[in-house]
DNA sequence: GATGAATGAGACTTCATTCAT
DNA sequence: AATGAATGAAGTCTCATTCAT
């Protein structure tokens, strides 16, 4: 009755959905479980929300939020680049790992699929092999550490992979051949520093 | 009624998956539709693949064979390293292009989302705020034009999160240290050409 | 569309399958149906019952129980033999009646069967034929009046077979040897009143 | 194409079902499996039997004919009274053996109740007591021997719980009447050699 | 506002049966 | 006659959402 009490569960049914999605993604997350994670009984669920689909939504956001506060923050506190660079890589990283159920419930399909990560290192050792062998390589091939390389690759082939995905289909054309360009120009050719700019 | 004698009807099936899954989603598409598109009945998906998800999981795989034989005969292709680099990369984003509805299923929950887009430029944007001002910073940020250092830097964000989103619960904890790890490194520190390599 | 509120919705739910199981035995009784009779929702059914199997268990276990009350409550009645026991036959046969539906649900598929009865007639017609030869027969051959001697025949000849079928398979040949000693012992050998008790 | 060759596949499919509805019910039983397990195609099936139905039917009449001509044959074998009801018990049970999976197939649903024998248990054991204070009780109340007696009281019990099942449920006033009847007479009045028959 | 039993549309899946080969 | 892939009707069950209390 009192505002408190109110914003306490919708506050509470956020955390629920946050866990709840996480660990089942949207489709399989049922709503009577976050509410009873939530403490409070199914129809309530309806009066904060509009439906699943929003309240998913309202989670997602309220995540993403947490995340970009938090970088804001960092991001206007003054001091030398290396100590803040620092700094927005702990608590970026932290916030990550707070963020991670709602990030995973959206990629939920993928996540069943111990395929994904076993095509994916397939995938990258191809591609290394190929790269390995010109030296002048940029992009990620310009790291040197081996290790730190193979890692790098997977996240830029990760990155290509779902860009394409969260692409609109009518987009879709535009995106690749942008990206095309991208990777052709920055891992062909490497940042040169002796060039003028 | 009519008993179609054509062998191909797994083919078709896993066709018809592939775009019903990427137009709807995993939970969304509904069997009968892929029957209906595949012309057989919906008994007979259940002659060719245990039940959905089979048919998800095949059709997944399907996409990532079809991607990687392609791409490892490319990769056995002798020529010279420029010649065999465009190859891999027309080759590779027109499969990319081809396997983009399944990539898009796979990552269904995230699609509904015109959040994410939106929440991924902001962050971007305040991340490059930071970096620019650090000439010195390598990897993705070594790249000078902007706008491509703009566009590799989405793809290593989008990345990561789905490092992240794959990474099984018990294994989140060492895959975020590394990654801040390799960040760290391959961010901070630029390529530097005068050391013997 | 009516939120009913009556409070027997579990109980409306056991008549009815109550019936439908006894019309139609259980695989053809459709939970649909029941629901129907019952005036409820179908998926009301699933408020109360785990799944269909659970809803007939305990509907058969609410027949029993009805039955076992009121035969309990009969031999704890205070009274002479005769009077208690016509007490106990009315009572019983009357309950046995209100139960037909569900004893006759649970011998489903010998119901479908007219062979049944015809068949077990050219039995006890054999059977008959040669104990009628032995005048010192016991068990149902003990008793006098030829027409009920046919009937208790019958009962016993449809005991031992349900007796069989209820059976165990591994408990099977010790039901079955145990039986016919039962049988032989019981039969062959009248009660010779003459013995002392 | 031989003539025997269809009679063995006719054969085969008998004992093929006979085994599978005694295993599953007829419900539950599969016609594929039954193919399979005659080592036929599924279709030929039907080119036997009319449909699922009629299998059962002809596999149930099958068991029957089975133990009719068993027991037929033994009738009719000359000897003297005590030498032919042995015989006609080590047959008799003996096939009741063999013929098991399809009885047991026709009570599938009572079967599957573990509460059907604790239910028997407990009701006999009230009736028991009733009568065993009534020393003049008949029937298989007349029985001597307690187990004996606790025994033939199960199966007396069983079979009129059966009768009823198999009863039409227009003659079922009649049944429950007659049986009543048969009941008092049997049970109440012990067989009295005294009296003129 | 909160509740939670009730709702009912609609999904997946099974399997008896058919029929082109 | 035999085959067995194909069929498609129909059933069970789930779960987002509603609404009487």
């Amino acid at each position: 009755m009192a505002r408190s009490r109110d914003g306490d569960k919708r506050a509470r049914l956020i955390a629920a959905s946050f866990e709840q999605f996480g660990e089942r993604g949207f489709a399989a997350a049922r709503v009577c479980d976050i509410a009873r994670r939530a403490n409070v009984a199914p129809g309530t669920v309806y009066t904060y929300f509009a439906d699943k689909q929003d309240l998913f939504r309202c989670t997602v956001q309220y995540g993403w939020d947490e995340f970009q506060t938090e970088l804001d923050r960092l991001l206007r506190t003054p001091g030398d680049f290396h100590f803040r660079f620092d700094a927005l890589l702990d608590y970026g990283f932290d916030l990550l790992h707070s963020v991670y159920p709602i990030v995973r419930g959206m990629a939920e399909e993928a996540n069943r699929l111990d395929l994904f990560n076993e095509n994916l290192e397939r995938l990258c050792a191809g591609l290394e092999r190929l790269l390995e062998s010109h030296p002048e390589a940029g992009g990620v091939f310009a790291v040197r550490d081996p290790d730190l390389r193979t890692y790098f690759l997977k996240i830029t082939v990760l990155g290509i992979l779902f860009k394409v995905a969260l692409a609109a289909p009518e987009e879709l054309d535009h995106e690749i051949s942008e990206m095309k360009a991208a990777v052709k120009q920055g891992f062909l050719h490497p940042p040169s520093p002796e060039e003028p700019i």
